[in-house]
DNA sequence: CTACTACTTAAAGTGAACTTCAAGTCAAGG
DNA sequence: CCTTGACTTGAAGTTCACTTTAAGTAGTAG
């Protein structure tokens, strides 16, 4: 266990070799270890992916990641940290749901409707 | 009623001036008339920007927004307009509404989690 | 005449998160 | 020795929907 290459790692985890040198670059991995010039890696790298790809699926910008695994003491517990990172994270999630609930209903609509023109669907669906 | 300048169209609608005429350049919206080298409407362009933002509300892109406007035959009604846009779009929607149900699933589990690294968030939330 | 305001244009800039490119290095296989 | 494949770097390009900038024009108020 051990001695992964960039490649192995893009394949284990899917995300792309581009992607994690970027991460690298921008400073949300730790600069790999180089051998022969060649980034070497072992797994450990694998679990900061993961949470990286974790806070992306929770909507997490970049430079909030970064906060995440940066910002605070090393003692402070993970909870902490993402309370502390947005503290209306949720309502911003909320709101975006009830948005494309509206989207929803604004489509069944005009995707039923019997407006001659696309003017009166609008007339219809006020803004 | 009748000859308005773009910023009053821009007051009006709420959309800037400078939307406006980018909406004009890509031809979102038809070539105003000019007077004296400056761009006049009547009201009639507020019923189109209506019809720009709704598609918009709905999550439609400006090339889809395209094909709605000026892909069809002036005769066709617009439910048909609606429907041919995207078939899929209501189930794309849906989907984005599971994403998003998922994200703030997982932002209350790691919000409340006594996981002392973020590492250990990741493993009890994997992709 | 001079400000001032609102408008005109083409072209360049913005932001986010990558991706792609050009040019080069390195080790192994034949 | 030569090719192949995977890697390296910094820089530039991509996407989308605008926004901003620079330089200029036209009408109006004082």
């Amino acid at each position: 266990m051990s001695d992964f290459s960039i490649g192995d790692i893009a394949k284990q985890s899917g995300i792309p070799a581009s992607t994690i040198r970027y991460y690298e670059r921008i400073g949300l991995l730790p600069t790999a270890k180089r051998i022969n010039g060649k980034r070497v890696y072992d797994e450990t790298v694998l679990a900061q992916l993961s949470v990286i790809m974790l806070a992306k699926t929770m909507g997490f910008h970049i430079e909030e990641i970064q906060t995440l695994l940066h910002g605070f003491p090393a003692t402070q517990p993970a909870s902490e940290r993402w309370q502390a990172l947005a503290p209306n994270k949720l309502e911003i999630i909320d709101q975006q749901i009830r948005q494309l609930e509206t989207m929803r209903y604004r489509l069944q609509q005009t995707l039923a409707c019997d407006c001659h023109t696309l003017e009166q669907c609008a007339q219809v669906n006020p803004r």
